[in-house]
Parts: C-alpha cells; structure tokens; sequence
DNA sequence: GCGGAATGTTTTACTGGTAAAATATACAGC
DNA sequence: GCTGTATATTTTACCAGTAAAACATTCCGC
C-alpha cells in the first residue's frame, strides 16, 4: 500500500512529466533520485521498477482469491501446470517450469497429497523420476478456482485499450525472453 | 529455468500466433491451455502473466549482484528509500513504501543495524515512532550497489526501442495505477 | 557387467517473510 | 486530567522458500 498522494520526497521538479493522466508510486521514486543524485539514470526503473511494483500487487490481490479454496500460491501453480497438461508431469520438469528449486516442489507436493489434490508415483521407466498428477479433486479444484484468477487479471489487463494490449504484450514478450535467455546462460 | 525449447504439451495449435519475432514461455502455457480448455480466455496470461514471470527473473538476476555487498533484497529496497530521502522515514512509512508488513522492516532493521548501515531513533516529537536513517557506511554501500542494479535493467529494457520503450512505460504506469487502487481499497 | 560420473528426489539446516498478540504512547471527549 | 480508542513498533509462533548434503538410480566407457 504505498501511498502515492504522500510524497516520498518533497516533489518539486516533476522530471517524469511525460504522464498524460495519472502519476504512479513508480514517477514519485524517479523524482525523488532526480532531486538527491540528479545524474542517475532511472530509465530502467520506468519499466522494469513498475513491472516488479505491479507484479507484486497483483499478486497480493489473486493470492486473496485463493485463500477460499484452501491452497496456496505454490500449491495453485502446480495444479495449473498439471491442469494443462494431458499427462503426468516429472518432479523437476515442475521445478523448471515454475523457476522454484526441486525441494520446494517435494514440499509442495506433500501439502497436495496431504489435501488429497494431487498424487506422486515412482516412473516405471526410471525409477529416480517422480511423476506428479491431479487427483480428480485436484483437477475440479483448479477449474473452480482458476476463473476468478484469470477474471481478476483481465479486468486490471482492461484498462489498456485494444491495440495498447497487443503492443504491450509483444513489448512485454521480448523483455521476457532476454530476462529468461540471461537466466538459463 | 523453464525450458522454453521444452515444450509442455504437443504444441501444435499455435493460438499465440501473433508473435513475428521469438515465442516466449509464456506463449506455450496459452498454447497448453487452448488444447485443454479451449473455451478458457487467457488474454490475461497475455499481459499479467508474463509482468510476474518478468519481475520473477529479473529478480533472481539482480539479486545475484547484491551478494557481493552482503545485503539482501530486503536491506537494498530500505538502503534506497533511506537514500532518496533527505530526512530520516518512520519505519511505518517504509512499511508502506515497501508494501510489507511493519514485522519486516524491524527484522530488516535488525540486520542492517548490526551490520552498521543504518540506525534506528525513537522521534522526540512521538515517542511511538521510531525514525530510521543512514549511516555513512549505509551511504556508501547503498551509491556502490545501485549502478549494477540500475544497469542490469538497463540492458534488459534495452530490448525495446525508443518509442516502444514510452508506450510500454506508459501502459505499464496505467496497469500500476490500476492495480495499487484496488490494493488501496 | 563394473566403476564412476551424472541425474532425480528428498532431507537438513537455515532464512526472510507473515499475522496476530503484546507493549507503549498519543489523542479525543468529557 | 482520566478513560477509552487509535496508532506505532516489537515479539511470538509459524510458514514457504533456499542451498547443500544425502540418497537412489541410470548411463557411459571400457
């Protein structure tokens, strides 16, 4: 809850005043650099501050959704890989997917098992691999939870107008791919 | 780590069509739902979906460039408030500017007194209130810190050109607006 | 088919956050 | 100026993640 009416600093000189509209947590931060270390170049945090602000925000929100079914953040995104796919899911190929480590996955797994929404079983083939998949509880708790995660992230996705959408998403598509292409090097 | 070559599914009904450059992780997780559930609208995924993938990986990046400062993630986000501020911040007011529990910032305190960077005070004025500031070391450390982390993003915002860079600040600031109003409510 | 490197998972010890209770101070109305 | 309520911080008990060690199994080269 930062409050953006409260200014962080006394804000005089509105160096981000390329805002049309609204003034954001984000334009408070880059005038208050701009007045203690003017030759600081807060470029990146225009974007890259507000990406890791809205995430966070975001996440706050939904995580308040899920509370109702019982499961937690890490439990939901488990479910959601093995929702969408159509078989088992190895213990590690989880892990890569959701960039967590591969104890985080057996922990997540035994709070699932422990709530009956999903199961583990040894793979015949190799017998080091944990094959993960959802109980039918587990598949009907993520369908009924998964409409109010997305609804809640398309009506805050809705403030941009069509074709902001579209260019922002592909903005937003070549960051992530030069994020995860640094992160896999 | 998600391996994006790696697909989840058999994607072979590419749905994310819209991409002329590269495809991402997150145009495979659309992709794996529009098999599973064809009649699911992801167009959220599309945005919000990869800001927290996004924040995710450039976090994990980032931090590794605190190590050698011997700070955490913590301890630099209060060190930054600390230093954009001129005067000494109530550790309530970082709290909020943080958007973390009070609880956090006295553990944050507790680490960063002991290691000399800043200092707590009880206000004169509120005898409630404990007013937190730098110390030169937390001075210096904090100006040492902050180009690799400014830099990093730099580069990875370096992706966009220059009027995509504007609109995608503008959009982003629109999303962030949104999004800390509903948290503020 | 044996020994050693590689791979997949779990266990262990620890860290940094949270919510709620405890504590201390300030303020408002009478 | 006292009482009750609100505010600011810390303490307590807990939770979800991590890194690295331990363990199990497979694969490779001979």
């Amino acid at each position: 809850m930062p409050d953006t009416s409260d200014s962080p600093v006394t804000s005089d000189s509105p160096v981000t005043s390329d805002s049309p509209g609204t003034r954001d947590s984000v334009d408070d931060t880059r005038d208050a650099w701009a007045t203690v270390r003017p030759e600081l170049d807060t470029t990146a945090i225009a974007v890259l501050g507000r990406i890791h602000r809205l995430s966070r925000a975001v996440t706050l929100l939904s995580d308040a959704l899920l509370e109702p079914f019982g499961i937690g953040r890490g439990e939901f995104d488990v479910l959601s890989v093995l929702r969408r796919s159509d078989s088992p899911v190895a213990a590690t190929r989880l892990a890569h997917l959701l960039t967590v480590s591969n104890a985080a996955i057996t922990k997540r797994m035994l709070r699932l098992e422990a709530s009956g929404l999903a199961a583990r079983q040894r793979s015949s083939h190799d017998k080091r691999v944990v094959l993960v998949d959802l109980t039918p509880a587990g598949r009907d708790l993520i369908d009924a939870a998964l409409p109010a995660q997305l609804g809640l992230e398309a009506e805050i996705a809705d403030v941009l107008g069509w074709g902001d959408r579209d260019a922002t998403e592909s903005a937003l598509r070549r960051l992530l791919v030069e994020a995860e292409r640094r992160l896999n090097a």
